[in-house]
DNA sequence: TTATAAAATTGGTATGACCAACAAAGGAAT
DNA sequence: ATTCCTTTGTTGGTCATACCAATTTTATAA
């Protein structure tokens, strides 16, 4: 095999504009809160055109380093602590509309999901299933289910499917919904009789997977999920 | 104390663009993969200068949504990309058993598209897939089916489920099946039979969407799926 | 000193022009 | 008929200029 070459990046004026920018907030020459020389100075210093400029501060912006202001100036943002956004992120917190597809998404995932794991599980992963079911139940008795032991529950669900690509695509969804909702599910389901609702679609779900029966686990998944849907939707679409 | 206002958030003509651009990639007008229209035109069709599209598509590059390349225009990119793609592609080529668990994904999550599609789908979506499949039909008959085709036709059924992450999701699923893979499905459907099957299946599908049926949209997919899936694994595990 | 108004500054948008990279169409060689 | 190459049109990248809109500064008046 040939060797291998890495493609060439050509970098458009507006980057290397960005990429000086950027090097003078790294060595300290500008520091956080100061105002930037105004485009027309910048664009004049660096002997490029006002519409270069334009777009490497436009570039900066939506990396969250600067904030412009109309008629105001840009200035420097202070990003120490603020986390690099990923772009799906981003992408979804533009419209709530995302959150649901999200939802969605996961509803009929695992639907599937406890269905698999129904014919597949192993003794071993049933063990540790209800382990974590258990916990639940004494959470339970001493005040709230926490929701790292549910989440610990549905990810070993995922794991008893035998489909690792599966597990890796329903982690990644996991964290979505997470970073898009910002609120744990402990926040969601608060009152005594939403808690009781949910551990008895866990029993469910784990009579169904414990008897290898797919289409009880499937239905009790359905079941679960769709009310988690319906009472996330009420508490923050109001509908 | 006195009642709070909400800042007033003045949009800019970029990000109105912007906006419009991501909404049309919400309800599926966009695809992965599509190039958009030229600046100029989009310019002309929104009625703001060209400096303003070329802003509003600044952003999208940044926020990873699009590509855009000198002289070549500018194309839809998957979102969801990044994140999931990469790690599992390692993982994909450990093992050959890792094509069947994708294949498997597929499946459950294609059935379910076809359940969602019958449901949701537009007209004009309804319009796309006949021309798809009537388009099949003629290839059948000058000989052998076209994979591209095939590919379009289910990336019209994903889009017309109207749930954005999905169609990215699904997007990946394909392009890491054909990564791994690395052979068409032309090459593994070469009966004459085998591509009438095919040709059967789609069109089965294509009543129960048709029809906003989504039993028989789900079952006709599962159906197709499984006899791909029994074919290839004959193919390439020979089993 | 404070309040108001005017002027200068700065970012936002529009237009037109030109260059560079790419893509499709057409033609030449095989 | 196919392949390869050249040509030509299209598309993104940059520049220059002008004008509008929001802000900041300065000047002015009370």
């Amino acid at each position: 095999m040939p060797p291998t070459f890495d493609p060439i990046r050509v970098e458009r004026v507006s980057e290397k504009v960005a990429g000086q920018l950027t090097k003078r907030i790294s060595d300290g020459t500008l520091k956080v809160g100061d105002r930037l020389p105004s485009e027309r100075d910048l664009s004049e210093q660096m002997g490029v055109s006002r519409t270069s400029v334009r777009e490497a501060l436009q570039q900066l912006e939506m990396q969250g380093i600067l904030e412009t202001v109309h008629g105001g100036g840009s200035v420097i943002r202070n990003i120490t602590g603020q986390e690099i956004r990923k772009p799906i992120e981003r992408f979804i917190e533009q419209d709530k509309k995302r959150v649901l597809e999200l939802a969605e998404l996961r509803a009929f995932m695992e639907a599937w999901a406890a269905r698999e794991a129904a014919r597949n599980r192993t003794g071993q992963e049933l063990e540790t299933m209800r382990g974590y079911l258990e916990e639940m139940e004494r959470d339970f008795e001493k005040g709230a289910i926490r929701y790292e032991v549910d989440f610990k529950y549905h990810t070993e669900i995922a794991a008893a499917t035998h489909n690792t690509i599966y597990l890796h695509l329903i982690d990644n969804i996991y964290s979505l919904i997470n970073y898009s909702v910002k609120v744990h599910r402990e926040e969601v389901f608060v009152s005594r009789e939403d808690q009781e609702t949910i551990l008895n679609h866990h029993r469910k779900i784990y009579q169904g997977i414990c008897n290898q029966d797919p289409d009880r686990a499937e239905s009790a998944m359905k079941e679960h999920l769709a009310f988690v849907v319906r009472e996330f939707k009420r508490k923050f679409f109001d509908n």
